[in-house]
DNA sequence: GCTTGCTGTCCATAATGTGGACAGAATTGG
DNA sequence: CCAATTCTGTCCACATTATGGACAGCAAGC
């Protein structure tokens, strides 16, 4: 049941759109060439919009650099949702537990429309810990290791599509709507996503999908640690080891509301 | 230098102003037709809008009681920007201290936009405590003690035109512009707000004023307590050193960036 | 100087968003 | 049970609004 033919809003539409191409760009920003061909639309249609957001302050530019960020009455609008998600209140103390059993950094990542979105971070004790993400990085499903967990966890034709749509986005990080297929084919057979070489050199990656109630992948929780961590031996523990996290958080949601 | 009269988004401008106003009720959200009202717009209007906001998963709604509310991709949104606001970083540990010395509940209120927005709430040590604001709760400039003392801090002009904006919405709040102006002119002259009757019955709040370096007034401190706790030679005491916080934390965010 | 790669602005045009009018659903109350 | 009232949702003719091709400025690199 995904009705979306309402119409009479292309504008309000178009705004939120660069608003999540913004969001991925952090505080550092995004160039407005970028959120062109992110987006897809012409470049006076986003000068437009982002000044607008600008003037309401949605959005802000760097003095500098000349980037457009995420401006701060974002966070306003959002203190008017006091309480977490079900998904982070149900996750919170099996990562922690799932944190000590690993040792290695473990990610939370969400759906969030086309983008993955990482939720939440864990430390773990060993002393080398993979760091590159952080809580808030955003990017295009099917570019990170999580988000080609969360589209192997759904029909294949709703993964195609989703793919698809964020094809022009793929070419920033190096990849393409072929790899990324072949990527969720592989993940779908064994059961949880692998990833070889992580966004940084001498890293590895491992994920496993969360379903919520409704049966749709909502999230991932993905281990990283440099490679040598994570030979083949250690891989098949580490992978029950987050199986069983994604099934008790699972249950855990369910049991909640 | 102000500048306003960018044009061509009335579309996005529009799903703004909705947008506050939704936030403005929080997690129990906010009926159509309140929304028609408080922000002057036709009923079609306000429901098209709300509902491609709702498909656009930015608005939610109550499946019981049919009202609008904030949904959960707003505070995906703020995850893009990390860190705190240069306010509440220095106003810190400046409101733990002031707390301490008080010991009834302290607020710390901004203003954004055309509303005041509580940003941090301390509950003191004495035992009775006033809870009726949490964080998060945002109204019409002017509503709130924090929002008069707030408006007392600025050229009567600006005062003026905030307050004439807001009058549609004050009828909620059982006020009028009448009725503020003349609370703002004596905030004026006392130099800090004082409000007998509290939002909630036997109250009595307290509010100073926190300018930004560039001089505009952006925020508030407020106490609130039972009246009997704020007789007129405590409501001095603690006049003074609400006035000796809000100078401690204006001097702290020019000394941070 | 010329090119390349940005950002910003204009304005004729039509597609977009508007809102009056109508309709259904839910609640009240006589 | 049937008005009366008050809410939400939908339609569609119309003109206001948003669009984007074309032009312009500006800085960096060659």
């Amino acid at each position: 049941m995904t009705t979306e033919p309402r119409q009479g809003a292309q504008a309000i539409r178009r705004a939120l759109m660069v608003l999540r191409i913004l969001a991925a760009g952090r505080e550092s920003g995004v160039p407005l060439t970028e959120v062109v061909q992110a987006t897809g639309l012409t470049r006076p249609t986003v000068h437009r919009i982002v000044h607008v957001l600008i003037e309401e302050g949605i959005v802000e530019r760097h003095e500098k650099t000349g980037r457009y960020a995420i401006g701060g009455q974002v966070p306003e609008l959002a203190l008017a949702r006091p309480s977490r998600s079900p998904l982070l209140a149900a996750a919170d103390d099996i990562l922690a537990r799932t944190s000590q059993r690993v040792g290695d950094t473990l990610f939370l990542t969400v759906r969030t429309g086309n983008d993955t979105l990482c939720v939440d971070r864990r430390i773990g004790f060993y002393p080398i810990q993979v760091l590159s993400i952080e809580v808030g990085a955003r990017r295009p499903l099917g570019v990170s290791s999580a988000g080609v967990a969360i589209l192997a966890a759904m029909p294949m034709p709703d993964a195609r599509k989703i793919v698809t749509a964020n094809e022009v986005r793929f070419a920033g990080y190096r990849t393409s709507v072929a790899t990324v297929l072949s990527q969720i084919a592989l993940a779908k057979r064994r059961g949880y996503n692998l990833r070889e070489a992580g966004l940084v050199q001498g890293t590895k990656s491992l994920s496993t999908w969360i379903k919520t109630p409704d049966r749709q992948p909502a999230a991932a929780i993905t281990v990283s640690a440099v490679r040598t961590r994570l030979g083949p031996r250690r891989e098949q523990e580490v992978a029950e080891i987050l199986l069983e996290a994604a099934l008790a958080i699972e249950k855990k949601i369910e049991s909640l509301p």
